[in-house]
This record gives C-alpha cells, sequence and structure tokens, in this order.
RNA sequence: CGGGACGUAGCUCAGCCUGGCUAGAGCGCCGGCUUUGGGAGCCGGAAGUCGCAGGUUCGAAUCCUGUCGUCCCGACCA
C-alpha cells in the first residue's frame, strides 16, 4: 500500500482527552478516532492490527479444535429473562423495543452470548455421542459501560472471541478447560503480550475454576497479586495470603482500656488523626449479615475486608454488608462507632487481629472509641481466618515468599460455567445409562480490542509505539526519502513492487514530505522494520534497514535489499515464534 | 449514581476574573518561492454557530440560570 493512497492521520499534539499512553498514541498514529464516549471507528491501521490480532485466535482456536460460528448480536429479551441475567446484568444490558406491525419485540444486543449459544445446543443436542463440542465466534459485543474510560480499553461496543465448551462431565470439563487455558497462552504469546494467567474467583464450581489472563500495566483498570519467587498468581479478589494464624492468648496486664470521646469521628482517618494512632493500630468492626445472621469481622484499620474470603471461611452462602438499622440493633451505636468489646453477636478476625499489642476500636456508643484495647484480655476470639485482601509484600501462600500487587488489564478470561445456563435453557442429553443430565459447560473469553491496547499500554518508548510482528498494521515500512528526486523514486518505487510481488506486508510512504516528518511518523506509528532509500545512500548504491528498536541502521546495497529483507523477516519470526512457544510452555507449567 | 475539571479554528491553547472596537497565537491546511537524512524558512491565504438555550445589560466568548457533551476520581463492571 502506498501511503498516499490510504488514510493515516497522525497527530503531533497529544490530544487533551487522552490521559494514558496507549489511548494517546493509538489517536496520535492515526489508529483510532472517538465517536462518543466509549466507541471508536478503527481507521485502516488500527483496524488491519485489529484484524491481525483477530486472526491469531482464530488460528489458534481452530488448531485447538474448537468450531467457529457466528451469532447474532440482536437477541430476544426473553432469553435474558430466562436465565435472570436481564436483572443480573441490570443497566449495562442494552435492551430496546421494536415495532413490527402492531407487534412489539422486546431485544438485547448480547453483552456476551451464552443465552443464545446455550439454547441452540438446547435444541440440537441430545446425546452423550454429540459431546464434547466446543464453539466460538468473534462478534461485537454491547455493554452500556456506567462509566467507559481509557481510550479503547473501556468501551460499550467491542470485538470478542468468546467460546463455549460442552462437556458430558466434570472431567472432560477439566479437558476442555485445560485446553483453552494452554490456548489462550500461546494466543497471548503469538500477539506479543507479556501477560500473567492469575487465578480468579470461581463462582458456583469452586476450585480452579476460573483464570484470568493479564497484562501488568500502570494503567490497568484490575489489580493483582503475584509472588515474587513462584508462579503464583491471583486477581485482589482471589488472592490468598500465606499469612500463619497466630496464637490467641488470654493476658492479664497490659495497657489500660480507656473509653474516649470521638464526636462525630466515624472513619479511621478521622478517628486515628484525633487520638493521634495509626491505622494499623485500629480494628475496623465491621457488621455483616451472614446467610442473615448479623456477624462482626474484625479487619484491621488500614485493610480492606474481602467478602468472598469471608463467604468461604465461614461457609455462608451470601455475605452482604448489614444496613445501618441492623448495625443500630448490634452495637447499640449509630454507624461508625462499632468494636468487638462487649458485642452480643458472633465475631470472627482477620489472622492480623491479635498481632495488635494496644488497639483502638469503636466502643459502641455514639461518639466513643476505646483504646488499650487487649486482644483475649477484653474481647476474645476463639480463631483468625484470612479475610483481608491481600497487600503488597504478603507472604505467598504456595512458598511464602513475599508477593507483590501490581495493576493489570484483563485480555482474557477462561471460566467453568457449569449447568447454569443448561439448566435455565433446558439443555440436556443423554448419557449412555439413559440417564437425562444438564450439559455441562465452559466460557472463555478473549477481548481483541484489547490485545491491541495493551500491546500500546505496554509497547512503547518517547518516540511512538513498537508493535511486534505478528500483530503490526504492517510489517515493512519503505520511506522514499525525497520523492522530488528521481533516483530515490524510481529505486523506492521498485523495491517496493519487488517487495509486494514476494508477499511482504509494506506499506511504501511515497509522500512529498520532509524527512523529519517521514521518520517521526514511523516511530510513531512503531513499524517493525524500516526501510529507507536515500539519494545519500544511493550515491554509494545502498538502501537501509533498521528495526524499530535498533539504534541504528543497516546499509545493504540495493540489489540484495529485497532478499534482506526477507530475511531479517524470516529470522524475527522465527524467534518470535521460539519466544512464545517458551513462553507458552512457561505459562502453563 | 456521588465528587471534580473542562468546552473558543482540524489539533494544542490564550482571551473570561475586571463585559466594549474587525476574537487571537502556534501547529496543521491551501497557494507561491526557497529547501530536502529527524516534525524546515519566507511571503500570502482560507478556516471559528466562542457547545447549546434562556436571562441580565445600551452592549456578553466574558456575568447569571438551565442544558448537552467530554475527561478524571470514586461506586459499578455476568
Amino acid at each position: 500500500m502506498r501511503w498516499s493512497k490510504t488514510f493515516i492521520p497522525t497527530m503531533k499534539e497529544v490530544p487533551a482527552d487522552a490521559e494514558i499512553p496507549s489511548h494517546q498514541l493509538m489517536l496520535r498514529a492515526g489508529l483510532v478516532r472517538q465517536v462518543m464516549a466509549g466507541s471508536y471507528t478503527y481507521l485502516p491501521l488500527g483496524w488491519r492490527a485489529l484484524r491481525k490480532a483477530e486472526a491469531i485466535v482464530r488460528e489458534e482456536m481452530e488448531r485447538a479444535g474448537a468450531i467457529e460460528l457466528f451469532m447474532p448480536a440482536l437477541q430476544p429479551i426473553e432469553l435474558f429473562e430466562r436465565t435472570g441475567r436481564k436483572d443480573d446484568f441490570g443497566n449495562v444490558l442494552v435492551h430496546f423495543t421494536l415495532k413490527r406491525g402492531d407487534k412489539t419485540v422486546h431485544v438485547a444486543l448480547g453483552p456476551t452470548h451464552e443465552e443464545v449459544v446455550t439454547d441452540l445446543i438446547a435444541h440440537h443436542i441430545s446425546s452423550y455421542r454429540q459431546l464434547p463440542l466446543t464453539v466460538f465466534q468473534i462478534q461485537t459485543k454491547f455493554r452500556n459501560e456506567e462509566r467507559p474510560r481509557f481510550g479503547v480499553l473501556r468501551t460499550s461496543e467491542f470485538l470478542m472471541k468468546d467460546a463455549y465448551s460442552f462437556d458430558r462431565n466434570l472431567e472432560d470439563l477439566d479437558r476442555s478447560y485445560q485446553l483453552m487455558y494452554d490456548v489462550y497462552c500461546r494466543i497471548f504469546a503469538r500477539c506479543g503480550l507479556k501477560y500473567v494467567p492469575v487465578e480468579a474467583e470461581s463462582g458456583p464450581i469452586g476450585g480452579d475454576a476460573s483464570h484470568e489472563f493479564m497484562v501488568p500495566a500502570a494503567n490497568g483498570e484490575d489489580r493483582l497479586v503475584r509472588c515474587t519467587a513462584c508462579p503464583y498468581a491471583a486477581n485482589l479478589e482471589r488472592a490468598a495470603t500465606g499469612r500463619a494464624a497466630p496464637e490467641l492468648l488470654t493476658p492479664s496486664g497490659g495497657p489500660e482500656l480507656k473509653r474516649v470521646d470521638t464526636p462525630g469521628s466515624t472513619t479511621i482517618e478521622q478517628v486515628s488523626q484525633l487520638l493521634g494512632c495509626r491505622p494499623e493500630q485500629m480494628i475496623k468492626t465491621l457488621i455483616y449479615l451472614i446467610d442473615d445472621e448479623p456477624v462482626a469481622v474484625l479487619i484491621r484499620g488500614d485493610h480492606e475486608a474481602n467478602e468472598a474470603k469471608i463467604r468461604r471461611a465461614l461457609g455462608a452462602k451470601t455475605v452482604e454488608l448489614a444496613d445501618p438499622a441492623t448495625i443500630e440493633r448490634v452495637t447499640g451505636a449509630p454507624v461508625g462507632f462499632a468494636g468487638p468489646v462487649g458485642l452480643a453477636c458472633r465475631i470472627v478476625a482477620d489472622h492480623d487481629i491479635p498481632r495488635i499489642p494496644e488497639a483502638v476500636t469503636g466502643a459502641n456508643e455514639a461518639d466513643a472509641h476505646l483504646t488499650g484495647v487487649v486482644v483475649g484480655r477484653d474481647f476474645q476470639l476463639d480463631a483468625t481466618y484470612d479475610l483481608r485482601m491481600a497487600t503488597a509484600g504478603d507472604p505467598c501462600p504456595r512458598c511464602g515468599e513475599p508477593m507483590e500487587l501490581v495493576h493489570g488489564i484483563e485480555v482474557g478470561h477462561v471460566f467453568k460455567l457449569g449447568t447454569k445456563y443448561s439448566e435455565a435453557l433446558g439443555a440436556y442429553f443423554s448419557d449412555e445409562h439413559e440417564q437425562r443430565r444438564p450439559i455441562i459447560m465452559g466460557c472463555y473469553g478473549i477481548g481483541v480490542n484489547r490485545i491491541i491496547a495493551a500491546l500500546a499500554e505496554t509497547s512503547h518508548d518517547e518516540n511512538g509505539l513498537i508493535w511486534p510482528l505478528s500483530v503490526a498494521p504492517y510489517e515493512v515500512l519503505l520511506i522514499g526519502l525525497n520523492m522530488n528526486d528521481g533516483s530515490v523514486v524510481g529505486a523506492a518505487d521498485r523495491l517496493y513492487e519487488e517487495l509486494k510481488q514476494r508477499g511482504v506486508d509494506v506499506l511504501y510512504d511515497d509522500r512529498d514530505a520532509r524527512p523529519g516528518v517521514k521518520f517521526k511518523d514511523a516511530d510513531l506509528i512503531g513499524f517493525p522494520l524500516r526501510v529507507v532509500v536515500g539519494a545519500k545512500g544511493l550515491r554509494d548504491g545502498a538502501i537501509e534497514v533498521k528495526w524499530r528498536t535498533d539504534a541504528s541502521p543497516e546499509k545493504v546495497p540495493v540489489e540484495e535489499a529485497v532478499d534482506r529483507v526477507l530475511e531479517m523477516l524470516q529470522q524475527r519470526r522465527r524467534d518470535d515464534e521460539q519466544q512464545a512457544a517458551r513462553q507458552a510452555a512457561d505459562a502453563v507449567r
């Protein structure tokens, strides 16, 4: 393609509305343009990159035996009502009514396709002989995000590869799941992403039923915890800590228990400021309704409660913060003054609570707190649990080494669904014993746009983007430096034609622009391989070849140029492929 | 949905506080000349409903009210 014949609106200045690197660079490099908050046009270069990522996803899915199909974005609302997800999604679900003659049709734009695919399978799979089956599609999804942000990272319309597996039993599901997990590793590795598979909340099935694929990035919306020594990694919701349960003592002496006035101070910050103590000295007393019973959960002042951990620790079904009326009834005080001393309800505590030598807590009375609180003397605990969000420095649950907390971009998610949808939508099969059983499902998503955005976010320097060969809009940029110089134009034109003929994915910058402009654009967009034809080099019969990441170019005789370019591309492809295989193998391990 | 910021030319922004003349600059764009290895120089030119609506005023980009839009923080995100 000739630059002069395509459409690449690059920008020298940073658009005021873009804050994070991927957003700024994708706009400046002419990859995307915003249409409104949360929706973007993919310009020719951005679309090419997106389609290359899509092709990698498709190729690997098919290699793993998944079958591609294509479902409609427009779906009957009734399917979402049958699974209860109309309410679950709430405002996120885009739905509206259409007039058809004298009928009104209530439809939704698919935020995902569990309903449609399960309905399809319910109609056409009835025997164990037809299983297992994994289908996938690459399709536009719609979600009315409450707050679209971060450029193309969080949009209300996006390209998603979603796959669904159908199995006879849990063992087969494990196999399907593992297959998808492994494929995801290959996909992200081939796309040149530095990804981390992390454990995620598993939902109804439990165990290792869900993993997210994260790309660590400072501007990522999600947070993950990973061990600095071993491969353990989990999202923040899920991350366990390897803290040991402390010994529970019943001391008698120690500091004096005192009641102090703290008028109007209900937050950790206010109280610690007023009393001159540190948040880590304080005990946060959260009144939860756990299976509808009030329970006080004790968390250190500087920590954050993790409701999933509370649910698991207590073997509960539902965990929700109590309403103000309940809190007042249980503690005898308004919200903000709860404390464990003299509290009537059940009390559970995080491991860190007994380690506070001299704690500050609410006094269960308005406008008052207690200081000098000693666990085991002023109130009793029978056990402690891991009930809080992990933080940086916590010991790894596998090996005990310190963990780190980093932000990440979620690019993929694999999930064991079980029978939620098959039961709701009647997807049953007869097994070999003539038993009618619900089909066991798994679902597997990849945000294709996010592959591009995550690359832009993590692979750039001060001059612009740096694409891997595999998803670059074009692999090679050929620059004719001075298009008023007949010899340059002649040589560059010949080179372009020959590269094209040899199947090279090349963009030819044939613009009548100054060299500086062309070099800056080349770096900004970040084409992997740059080939320069200039008058200077031509005098010595040479052109120049340079990788985006190289400091200086290599001179190549004009007559060897095409072969050299092909050779370099081949070599790089081999290297990338090997590296991807190694990375994928590491992750699978 | 709570909190904050912003809206003036394609882009980045000044002007607004303290109302007043043809509404400005840089970049980009168009034409001309010069220039050609890292966003060139000179000359000339086109381009703006000052987000929109209403109000105050002799007079509004500027003050007031409303509204729409965008961004950021938080809540939310099967």
